[in-house]
DNA sequence: CTGAAAGCGCTTACAG
DNA sequence: CTGAAAGCGCTTACAG
């Protein structure tokens, strides 16, 4: 490996001023430049990142931490993030927890290591919000609540329920169905903000008088049992005449009904939350509730952004290594505002 | 930051010592080890993985070049091979061509860089292959013909044409349009083998004396051209009774037809060729040929750790540096055999 | 079994 | 404007 040594040697000056020449920093003679330029094409030399990450303890890598990227909602989230990330000059490691054998753990471990310069946190944890802010590296979350010190970014979920909740009344809806995550998740109000809309259709139906019910779906890693779900849905409530769920669910529900020889929309309304591809792919377009993925990835790597420059202020600032970290999290404290994403309701086939 | 001198220093042993603990390498007595290990914990330490990166010359970080991840395609081929490479030690970093304003180039030089250990190249690219075969550094293409040095994974498409045309003549097709990628990609044979199933059915419909259009998709990363090639599709061949493309296309013809009251599989047979979750959230189950993600992410990962032990040898057996380079590509020659993936069709509710 | 030393390839004060 | 030196945090021969 030809390295800033043999390019020193070679054009007959110090390493320094190969280095300088390199990074395009200070003062260089334009005799030495063109000196150290033609070495350098001389040898194909290429610099070496490690050295410059380990000196300046960084790898400029963003690890976007996800259940799966085979969920399009996942795929659509995790594309505009590297590209929104890729315009900072910030490239993105995938971390996915359903290909990881520890979960999430294994990646704040690399976080911890500097294997990462920051995590985006999308994906369901077990672990409590005081584990996520005795981190103490940056972190941001994405639609759910990490605890004192990690700044989040959601869409409004309760407007887009109360979308929802208007679309229904409006068309007359007499029996609704909501699809969505393990109620248990509801109560807690801090992991899990996606429950939001859920909770706004409800209450919105229930003063309007219209019957809704909540099946839960399997795990947002298993679109199999959104098959069974949807059948259970048919079987279970035969007089259903909506349908509300995330647009892999909806998909698959719009399949099921005309599968039954259900009229998608007179007899049923198919409402999908999320506006990915798969609400473009389904039998008929979705009429769905779409979230601003470009909006969102940009506010990500906002809050990353100032949770790295705060991360390194604190490491600048203070000797002491425990004061480092406390530093870390108090600076990012100041910014610790949750910024909340407009979505918008795109009316398509599957309602009336 | 706290190193290992800190905790060299709070147990009283030298820096040797704490990396041996923590290496668990070598011969050290209990005692140390014990007297370390406290050390480390009081402290909090964690080591930090950039050293062991510059040292190594090694990130275990491998990059896979894919167009983008919002394509059901990617997505479930990014998935795989991320889940292979986890259960290898190896990271995944994102690298959307979509994305990067520099497409592949960035990429490369980043390899260069000595920031991933090697990269997967699932994407187009309009370089030659003599470009590809300079570069030096782990590379294994999918799909592609990347020249001389540069292994190669791929479904076995003649396979999944055979299967197709067979279908297709089976049920008394008389019309059959394909949908696939730019015509003028096919006579070079050489970075596009996609083409291989296009060209199989092409055949063996001829010799069976049924009709066969093909049709220009729009990108890959576009779907809504899709949209309008297929609904250009039942304007230009009325009628055609049977389609054939990508699961996304597919779906999109689907929904098409669906919407002009063309009765699948009665009236109109439609094939997809991946086997992806668009698939399946399609208006009905598609009929598809199925790539093997699992088994193409473990031959790709397969040669990628024979690209990177070459690349190793190559590194110390040599000293003077241009033939540290051509001794890595001498040493890939080797393994150059194009690994073919078997496929499988799945009848599913749009074929007769 | 343990420690002092050299080095991974680069960057950045600091003298000249 | 240029060079010699120290250092990023760790690992690995090499003496003891």
């Amino acid at each position: 490996m030809v390295g800033m040594r043999d390019v020193a040697k070679e054009a007959g000056v110090s390493v320094s001023t190969v280095s300088l020449v390199v990074n395009n920093t200070g003062y260089v003679s334009d005799d030495m430049r063109s000196k150290v330029e033609a070495a350098m094409r001389e040898l194909h030399y290429i610099p070496n990142e490690l050295a410059r990450n380990l000196y300046r303890n960084r790898t400029n890598t963003i690890g976007v931490i996800v259940p799966t990227i085979i969920h399009p909602f996942f795929a659509a989230f995790t594309a505009h993030l590297q590209r929104e990330f890729a315009g900072r000059g910030l490239k993105t490691l995938l971390c996915s927890t359903a290909d990881a054998a520890t979960g999430e753990s294994e990646y704040v471990n690399m976080l911890q290591r500097h294997m990462m310069d920051g995590i985006i946190m999308a994906a369901h944890t077990e672990h409590q919000p005081d584990y996520w802010s005795s981190i103490h590296r940056p972190i941001v979350a994405f639609d759910r609540n990490l605890g004192h010190g990690v700044p989040a970014v959601r869409s409004d979920h309760e407007a887009g329920g109360r979308m929802i909740a208007r679309q229904l009344i409006d068309s007359g809806a007499k029996h609704v169905v909501l699809v969505g995550g393990p109620r248990s998740q509801f109560k807690q109000g801090t992991t899990f903000p996606t429950v939001r809309y859920h909770l706004t259709v409800e209450q919105m139906l229930a003063d309007a008088g219209i019957a809704c019910d909540y099946v839960e779906a399997g795990s947002v890693t298993d679109v199999v049992a959104h098959e069974a779900t949807a059948a259970a849905i048919f079987e279970r409530y035969p007089d259903v005449d909506a349908i509300v769920g995330s647009d892999v669910v909806a998909a698959v529900a719009l399949q099921e009904a005309e599968r039954r020889g259900i009229a998608v929309p007179n007899e049923l309304q198919i409402i999908a939350y999320d506006g990915t591809l798969a609400a473009e792919l389904a039998g008929k377009r979705l009429t769905v509730v779409r979230q601003d993925f470009s909006a969102i990835a940009a506010a990500l790597a906002e809050q990353m952004d100032r949770q790295i420059a705060a991360s390194d202020e604190a490491a600048d600032g203070k000797t002491a290594q425990s004061a480092d970290a406390a530093g870390s999290a108090d600076t990012a404290d100041a910014n610790e505002a949750e910024a909340v994403i407009p979505v918008a309701f795109v009316a398509g086939e599957t309602t009336r």
